[in-house]
Order: structure tokens, then sequence, then C-alpha cells
RNA sequence: GGCCCCAUCGUCUAGCCCGGUCUAGGACACCUCCCUUUCACGGAGGUAACAGGGGUUCAAAUCCCCUUGGGGUCACCA
């Protein structure tokens, strides 16, 4: 037995209450994981809830979006929102719901009311104005601004408010003690007497506001253990104070550190925009780029910081300035082709480790194996080029078979294009053609988009190293022959040719040795410029192939064409 | 600023709780070489860290204190 197994309460209950999203955060990746994987791997139950106490952010059906994330990286839950696996399977439901704390504020109320009743709680009709000055006044002493009770309003006053037409919000009156914060992580620490003010624990639109929510769900969701970010550190002070005063049950707690930026900065889904603002200046662009964002969008967009651009937008103008946008979100990373069991790897070395030396695994080692008892205290910063290569290492080991099945799967919501140009067997080909060099499930497209072009306005690269492989403005030895000269007798060669690996690499063969010293390579790189238009393609015969014959050729005239033009 | 937390290669980390086996291990990145029809892959080497200062001890990356640095929090957001 590990020393965070509880022997008071088993089977464990975690749960993931994120506020209601489109997009599922890496940082809150990892959170879910860490506690599907301590519930999973104890025979217990893994619940999500949603945290929808604030109208304003609450907003449309798209809002837990970030379901179809967790089930993309095989984080399933037991009880939660319900949600249509896309294999059929239903997921989530469950007694202890509703899952949305939007629904349950008759429970939340009879709790408060409990407090009300007691003298635990008071309301409290404080204007937003004169908070402010409260805490402006707390400032100026150097202080931590803490809400005190500040006297029950005389009936004058109360019936003076009433006129204002203000409501009251419900405060819970925090006992002047010092406050132990129990943490299985970073270590149960004691924050001292007066540290916890009488924070609001309903708001005047009549909601719970999170702490009271929180704690009131996971008393009646039978929640045994609380993984959470470390920004709710010092919150569970007023969690364990609320729990005492309602009489519920404490959960064991545990407070995972944050992912950060290889720059320091916290990860953060501002980040795309971030860089975004960084290209828009440096290219000194006054308006949006053609068939980008509307200028609506831009200007307001560049008015404020704050302004996030929409996911469509934001690809788009990155498509324009030619920046890459980092990747934030899990869907993120789905759409440059990284792998779910690599992600989910990936996130659990960050901030936990199974020691021995061992970095590869997947869920269900992680299931086997996780516990408190090695999660780090240190943040981590994100490091996507490790990322990169363990994705890498995955890619290279999967079957042949598999390798293409995935592809096609990314091809069919990233990259329909390609499935519209190549026939099922052609698809095959590119694949295994580029498999061994692929890092990434969106690579086979991202770097054969020539294949996509028409032979008629394929594009030919002019740089340094076209022009040294065609030989352009290279001085030649006597009788020797440059790319260009190989290309032009190439031609006919291949128009003589069957359009099939072996033949076409033994009539090139047969035609370098005679003709280029043996050399394969000063022949293959000057047809690969020809038939992809720059130096970097699948193996040149598998190139050949793909593009087929009438167009290979067509190329190969048009490429002449091009360079005869250049010298 | 108050309160709280943290600190091993550039990065993720092993080791720390139970001081000696640590002239600090692995991985990614980087450098060198090999392989090679492009780009990659792959193979063989290499550079690289216990934040600083005090203690305790025969002995400290490991225990204690201080300094410095980093993080979190101080909402009618979660």
């Amino acid at each position: 037995m590990d020393s965070n197994s509880e022997p008071l309460i088993s089977p464990p209950v975690t749960r993931f209450a994120p506020s209601p999203s489109g997009h599922l955060h890496v940082g809150g990746a990892r959170t879910a994981l860490f506690c599907w994987a301590f519930a999973k791997g104890r025979g217990g139950k893994f619940v999500i809830r949603i945290e929808d106490t604030d109208q304003k952010r609450s907003s449309d059906a798209a809002s837990v979006g970030f379901l179809k994330d967790l089930e993309w990286l095989g984080i399933r839950w037991d009880e939660g929102p319900v949600y249509n696996a896309p294999d059929g399977s239903a997921v989530g439901g469950g007694p202890h719901g509703p899952y949305f704390q939007s629904e349950r504020l008759d429970l939340y109320n009879h709790h408060i009311q409990r407090l009300l009743d007691a003298g635990s709680a008071y309301e409290a009709w404080d204007s937003a104005e004169e908070l402010e000055a409260f805490r402006k006044d707390s400032l100026a002493r150097k202080e931590a601004f803490r809400y005190r009770f500040r006297g029950e309003p005389t009936a004058e006053e109360r019936a003076k408010f009433a006129a204002e037409g203000r409501i009251p919000v419900v405060r819970f009156r925090s006992a002047l003690v010092a406050v132990t914060i129990p943490d299985e992580v970073l270590g149960h620490t004691v924050l001292p007497a007066g540290e916890v003010d009488d924070f609001v624990i309903r708001k005047k639109d009549g909601f719970p506001t999170y702490h009271f929510a929180v704690v009131v769900d996971d008393e009646f969701m039978c929640v045994t253990h609380v993984f959470r970010a470390q920004e709710h550190f010092t919150n569970t002070a007023k969690h364990v104070l609320l729990q005492d005063a309602l009489g519920f049950r404490r959960p064991i707690y545990g407070h995972l550190s944050i992912i950060k930026n290889p720059d320091d900065s916290k990860m953060s889904k501002r980040d795309k925009d971030k860089v975004l603002r960084k290209a828009v200046k440096e290219q000194g662009l006054s308006a949006p780029p053609a068939n980008t964002v509307t200028h609506e969008e831009w200007s307001s967009w560049l008015a404020s910081d704050n302004v996030q651009l929409s996911l469509d937008g934001a690809i788009a103008l990155a498509t324009a300035l030619q920046v890459v946008l980092p990747e934030i979100n899990v869907d993120d990373f789905r759409r440059s082709g990284y792998l779910p069991e690599v992600i989910c790897n990936f996130l659990a070395l960050n901030g936990w480790s199974p020691g021995h030396d061992i970095e590869k695994f997947d869920n269900a080692f992680l299931k086997e194996r996780f516990g408190l008892d090695r999660v780090l205290k240190t943040p981590a910063k994100f490091d996507r080029v490790k990322l990169l290569a363990f994705n890498t290492d995955a890619m290279n080991a999967m079957a042949h078979d598999d390798f293409v099945t995935r592809c096609r799967a990314h091809a069919v919501i990233f990259r329909p294009e390609f499935l519209a140009r190549l026939n099922a067997e052609q698809f095959k080909l590119l694949m295994l053609a580029t498999k061994e060099r692929s890092k990434t499930l969106d690579e086979p497209f991202k770097s054969n988009a020539f294949l996509l072009e028409s032979d008629e306005s394929l594009p030919f690269k002019d740089d340094k190293s076209v022009r040294k492989a065609l030989g352009i403005g290279a001085t030649l030895e006597a009788g020797a022959k440059s790319g260009l000269d190989h290309l032009r007798a190439m031609h006919s060669i291949l128009a003589a040719c069957a359009w099939e690996h072996d033949a076409l690499e033994h009539a090139a063969m047969e035609y370098a040795n005679v003709h280029a010293g043996g050399k394969i390579g000063s022949v293959a790189q000057p047809l690969r410029i020809a038939a992809s238009g720059a130096t970097v393609s699948p193996p040149i015969w598998d190139t050949l192939l793909l593009v087929g014959k009438a167009g290979t050729l067509r190329r190969l005239e048009r490429c002449i064409e091009w360079a005869e033009a250049l010298r």
C-alpha cells in the first residue's frame, strides 16, 4: 500500500470540474488524466462536473466541447454529462446528477439557509463602490483586503437599501482561527488566523459562488479525492471552513503545479493571439489580409489584448502571415497530428514520473502506477520539441496498416482534399512512402501539398539548393552534364518507361551509370524538383508514381522551361 | 505589498523522506562522426546541473537556517 491510499475511504471517487469551455487546455487535460488514473487504478470512479455558476461566462451548447477532447484522449468518465462517443457508446450519466451546477440551485440554497439559520452566514448589502473603496484603503496601507462582518443593518438602513434596489449577497462568517490546509502533494500547511475573510457564498444573482458549490457538490457526489490546479491551494482553507460549518466530510486534497511555456510565462489560451499580434506588428500591417478576418473583428482585436480571435480567424491569419500558432488546447495538438496516447504519456511526465528511468508508457500503466507520492511540486515547462520526439517514436513504432488507418482518420477531419485527390491505393502508397519520416499524422499531408497542385500550375521554388541541383549558374567541366541536362534526357527515357517502381529505378540507374558517373542522386534531385517543385519529397520513384506518368512528363517540361528562363 | 508554496543539466526528470554505493543517472535538445538518391530515420561518441551563503556531521544533492530567484493567492471568476 502506498502512502496516499486512504484506509478509511475506498474505493476512491475523483472529479474533474472545469468551467464550461469549448476546448480542453493541456493543463486541464493533465489534471483530468491524473484524477482519472488515480480513481481507475484503485477501482474507483471518475466524475465530471460542470462549474457553470458564472452566468456571464456560461454560454451555449458548445460550452462542453471539451468533452470530445477528453474522450479522444482516452479519458472516460463514470459519472457526469452524457456524451455520445464516436464509437457509439454513451459516456456519463449517474446517480448524483445533475452534473451542471446551474441545475443544482435548490440544493445550494437549502444549505445556505442552514448556515444563515445557524448564524454562520449573513447577508451583506455593500455596493460594488463601497467594496472598491475598502480595497483601495487596504492597498494604501499595504495590507491585503479582508472583508469582516460590519454589523447588522438597522431597519432604517435596510429600508433605504431596498428602496435603492440593492440586493444582498450572503457571506460566510469565517472564524478567526488558523486553518490547516490539508494537501498530500505540497504537504499540510497552516494558514495564520485571519487570513480567510468573510467571503461571499451566494451572489447577488442568486447563484452560489464557486467555493460554496464545490463544497456542496463534492459532499453529495461522494468525492473522496480532490486533485486540482495549484491556484486553488489557498482556496482550500475556505472549503475546509465551509465543510466544518456544514458538517460535511473532508476529501483528500492534492494541488498540482501549473504548466508553463518555455519562456516561463503561464501557458494560456491567449498565447495564439500573442503570436499573431507580434507578427502583425513586425510586418507593419494596418488592415487584415484578404480572406482572413473581417475589418470589425480585426479592429476590435487590435484594440484590446483581452479580445481573442475565433479559431478559424486565427488560423486564417496565421496562414496569411506565415506564422505558426502555438498549440495550447488538446484540439490544437490533434489538428497538428499528435497521437492521443503520446499526449497523455507526455502530459503525465510533466509533474509525475514512475521512476527507474521509465519514460514511455500508456494509460494502462499510468493507471496502475499513478500515486500522489511521486507527483512533483515544481511547475514544468511544456517542451513541444520533446513531445514531437515522443510522437515521432510512436509513429515509427506503428504497424503499417495502423499508420494508414490513422492517417485516413486524420484526413477525414483535417485533410479532406487529399482524400478527394487520391484513391485508396494511392493514399496508401503516399502514407507508406512518407511514414518513416513523419513526425505527426499531419505530416504526410503538410509536406506533400505539391500533389494537390495541378500539373499546369505547380510552382517551382527558386532557391540555392534547387539551383545547385539543376546546375544553374554553375560552370561545368568539359563533357559533364548539368541537372537540367539530365532532366531533358530523362524526359524521353521516362516517356518510354513502364510506370512502375522497379522499372523507373532501373531505367534511371542505367542512365546514371552512363551519364552521371553512377551518381543517381544527381539525376534524382532534378527529377524531384520537377515533380514536386522543390528538393524535398518522398522517395523519388514513389513521388513519380503518385504524380503519375502524364503529370510527371508535363511537370518535367514545365520545369525545363522554367529553369531555362532562369539562367 | 500581506499570506502561502517551490528550487538537480537549456528542458522534462531519477536520486532527497531512510546522509556515505553520486567523480549525480535517463530522456529531449545541442555538438562531432557514421549511414544516406532529397528530407528524415537510424547508429556511435561528446558538452552540460545539485541557485548562493551559513550551519549539523567523520561524511550533505540529500537534514536545519538565511539570502536570492520563481510560483500561487488576496473577486458578487472559477
